[in-house]
DNA sequence: TTGTGAAGTCGAGCAACACTCAGGTTACTT
DNA sequence: AAGTAACCTGAGTGTTGCTCGACTTCACAA
């Protein structure tokens, strides 16, 4: 028998993981460069390792485009989560939705790139993983009456990654996006709040 | 001098602008079986012209893309323009991006392929060309005061163009459009007219 | 320490693709 | 009918994503 079954799989090798790090944060400054249609090779000589071990890593380029937006939602997505823990006030939801939309804004460049060759980084995929965040959010807003009784958090996500997405892709100044918030706040709020 | 100068330049010739219209129907055609990262050759083949003719008619790939997309668009754009000059109620804002989605989900799946090769199809571009359409239509609204007073044009299709843009990329079912469309406008309609 | 095998790396090479261009063809003008 | 510019053709070029068999390195055990 195995002596050491837990997991039942063998750990990555040091140098493999090593590697796959050097890759990632090469490939994320190549395509912030060169814009994600950049060959892989430059990703390769960059990361000082062979074509090879690129596709070893990341069997096709879509594949590679897509740990660099994940890597990048990662931060974001735990700067998000490290205010949903600070925050206890009933408005805690509004700053959540300003706070997602600016980080957005702010990494637009590189997800812009992304996107020309056919990589979406679609912000209701990093606010999916939020759910559970949101959650807390939309239902103690709820309690405070600051939003509709009838608003589910799929709604509410929907709604929000629609708006985050197109700020995005429009390049939305923060006055514009800070209206856009508030006309959308201004349809989940219960009838008679304002 | 030149004997006719009208528009200073001379008239396509008949069989490039036959050529033209065919392969932009074989486009579609093909981008639509088999995705947008089709080959070029097989739009050729099917259009029956060389390759050098596609790419004399659109010097690159994202060209074409582009002007499968454009042709698409154009037709949405002439039924919500036609829709517009029927419509006189107070509602019709409503119907009117409540057709603009629906016909942007209809179209989904062109739209997705094209996607993949990072040709995106912004519904806010589409609007753009509505302007004209959606500002008349915003103005009944407003005195009829089924939308607030302090809403303008840019920031309803903004709006409008981000609800539709995230309804085509997640397939929302027709009554989860419907719900979204209704938070939207509850966000929309001035304060005190629920 | 040293042997062993699997996991990892390497990089020349292949196939597919976007795009070019020199030469032949066709549609308009006079 | 002749001239000419626009147009079409399709073999060819350069680049890129990806493969694969030979080679190397790590992890573990004896």
């Amino acid at each position: 028998m195995a002596p050491a079954d837990r997991e039942s799989e063998r750990p990555v090798r040091a140098d493999a993981r090593r590697n796959r790090a050097r890759i990632l944060e090469a490939a994320e400054a190549v395509f912030a460069e060169q814009g994600a249609s950049a060959a892989t090779d430059a990703v390769a000589e960059r990361a000082g390792v062979a074509i090879g071990t690129v596709f070893r890593h990341f069997p096709t380029k879509p594949d590679l485009l897509r740990a660099v937006v994940m890597s990048l939602q990662d931060r974001i997505v735990a700067e998000a989560d490290a205010m949903v823990r600070d925050q206890d006030a009933v408005t805690a939801l509004f700053e959540f939705c300003s706070l997602i939309m600016s980080a957005g804004v702010t990494h637009r460049d590189v997800f812009e790139r992304l996107a020309e060759t056919g990589v979406q980084a679609r912000v209701s995929d990093a606010l999916a993983r939020l759910r559970s965040a949101v959650d807390v959010l939309l239902e103690r807003a709820r309690d405070g009456r600051a939003v509709r009784a009838d608003l589910s958090t799929d709604e509410l996500i929907a709604l929000l990654a629609a708006v985050c997405q197109e700020a995005i892709a429009d390049d939305w100044s923060e006055e514009f996006r800070r209206r856009a918030l508030d006309l959308l706040f201004d349809g989940i709020r219960p009838p008679g709040s304002r």
